[in-house]
RNA sequence: UGGGAGGUCGUCUAACGGUAGGACGGCGGACUCUGGAUCCGCUGGUGGAGGUUCGAGUCCUCCCCUCCCAGCCA
């Protein structure tokens, strides 16, 4: 079988996403030659600044592909931008066999007819207007100074079909599609023909895209049809939704991955998230690209969308750290919470980071509690600690006098003393030593608290103020 | 409105036409001492109505719901 060539061709107008993310992740996985273009054909929107991220972005996830640009600088071999010249010869060789015509009507008039086609119950297509021009009309015009967008002639009577290794067989007549645009008015080339095209001259034999572009793909095999280029298999994967059932965008609480990255999420816990939205695997444990990449069936992929759920990412991030090594894990703590942490106590630090944290910020929060004397508690936790009475607190600096390195001892000695046991007996201490009524066990605590600030803390309950 | 795709526990995901199972969450228990640790358990679902069949999540018909395309966005 000869290799599978995907690609990945986002258009730099904004930073990835949590749904392109997984588009990309998928295509990397579902092929064997991995391709990344660069689909910079909306100068208004487009940004260099956003190629750059997304390519950071990309890298960060582990992908990588064996084609396309390492960086922001346009290339003509990746950047639509730069590949005018080979899209004029398409354009031409269409016109010169009449299946595209200059189309002169404005953006405010296909406007004014979409609405109109719309509430009255029709559907909004293009009306052919210009469909039927003499060459004459169209100098005439071209001589008044009006600009013209090239439409692509859609054959009516033609029924296109495919097979969809997502959805299986698909049929399209030609008569619901009206003529599209597939060269804008300033120029530049619309979505509809430079991808298809791309994808032909760039071998990609698996376009793999969201269902979003599903009703899309028989205006791109025309389009190939018509000037002779081979087409890829089309795999429409399904889309992620957010919780109101609407995919996933910015208002229903997608992430970019830069976000995500700065948060602290490992790239794992994302692209294990990603990977397995829509898709089974056998193994319930956290897997590396290359055993995702192993098990991926595109066959496997689910039909339905999904629903993009924070308690999913956050289990997936829960296995990435526990599974970090001490080496990664102290890297991803922040540089203010590495620089809290006394080199005698990095490991229970992280063994405890491992156990408690999701994110570097909780880390941070704990290495306050444990290394700094900036502990603040709130009404609700210090009412917990008082609650024990004094004595209590008393009995617990005579028993850490007496056991200062055995937590065992010192429980045993506190108990002895205060005759507390059981949640009364550990609560208030967690909330007087810590000023939280949960977190890391209590022994570890003991342990890695200095003395003073250690016998400073019980201290603080020993005069009940009024 | 036309065309297209989809609908299994709250969420993700399994089930040659043959016991609807797993994971996450939630809840509960255990850990002769805390829990956000750990271990164990429980909860809960085939959108609806018919039909075919010994047997239907799966096949058929109708209905309902959701999403996508119908952009000089991609």
């Amino acid at each position: 079988m000869p290799p599978i060539k995907t690609r990945f061709a986002p258009s730099p107008t904004g930073l990835i996403h949590l749904g392109n993310a997984r588009t990309a992740l998928l295509s990397a996985l579902g092929g064997d030659v991995f391709v990344l273009r660069i689909e910079d054909t909306d100068l208004e929107r487009s940004r260099a600044e956003f190629v750059a991220e997304l390519i950071d972005d990309l890298r960060w996830l582990g992908l990588d592909w064996q084609e396309g640009p390492r960086s922001a600088e346009p290339d003509p071999r990746w950047y639509q931008s730069q590949r005018g010249e080979i899209y004029a010869n398409y354009y031409q060789l269409l016109e010169e066999k009449n299946l595209a015509y200059p189309c002169f009507c404005t953006p405010l008039e296909l406007e004014v007819s979409r609405r109109t086609q719309l509430s009255s119950g029709r559907p909004p297509r293009y009306s052919g207007r210009c469909a039927h021009l003499s060459a004459e009309e169209i100098q005439r015009k071209r001589d008044e100074g009006l600009a013209a967008t090239l439409r692509f002639r859609v054959p009516k009577d033609r029924v296109v079909e495919f097979e969809d290794e997502v959805r299986g067989p698909q049929h399209f007549a030609g008569e619901d599609i009206g003529d599209f645009i597939i060269r804008r008015a300033d120029g530049s080339p619309a979505f509809f023909f430079c991808n298809a095209i791309d994808d032909a001259l760039m071998g990609i034999t698996r376009v793999l895209r969201g269902e979003d572009h599903l009703a899309n793909t028989p205006r791109q095999l025309m389009i190939l049809a018509a000037l002779d280029l081979p087409t890829p298999r089309y795999a429409h994967i399904s889309l992620i939704v957010g919780d109101d059932g609407a995919p996933l965008s910015k208002r229903n609480g997608s992430r970019s991955i830069k976000q995500l990255r700065e948060e602290g999420y490992f790239p794992e816990a994302v692209v294990n998230m990603l990977a397995r939205l829509g898709h089974h695997y056998d193994s319930e444990e956290l897997l590396g690209l290359t055993a995702l990449r192993a098990g991926f069936d595109i066959r496997r992929l689910g039909r339905s969308p999904a629903r993009f759920d924070v308690s999913h990412l956050d289990h997936w991030q829960s296995l990435a750290v526990r599974g970090a090594n001490d080496d990664a894990l102290w890297h991803w703590l922040h540089t203010e919470t590495r620089a809290m942490v006394p080199a005698a106590h990095r490991a229970d630090f992280l063994d405890i980071v491992r156990s408690n944290c999701l994110f570097p910020k909780q880390a941070d929060a704990w290495a306050r509690i444990l290394f700094t004397d900036e502990l603040e508690l709130t009404a609700d936790i210090a009412a917990v600690a008082q609650s024990a009475g004094e004595a209590f607190y008393l009995a617990a600096i005579d028993a850490a006098t007496e056991s200062p390195d055995d937590f065992a001892a010192f429980l045993t000695g506190l108990k002895r003393r205060s005759g507390a046991k059981g949640k009364h007996l550990f609560l208030p201490l967690r909330a007087a030593l810590t000023g939280c009524l949960d977190g890391p066990e209590l022994a570890k605590i003991y342990q890695i608290l200095d003395k003073p600030r250690l016998h400073r803390r019980l201290a603080e309950f020993t005069y009940e103020s009024e």
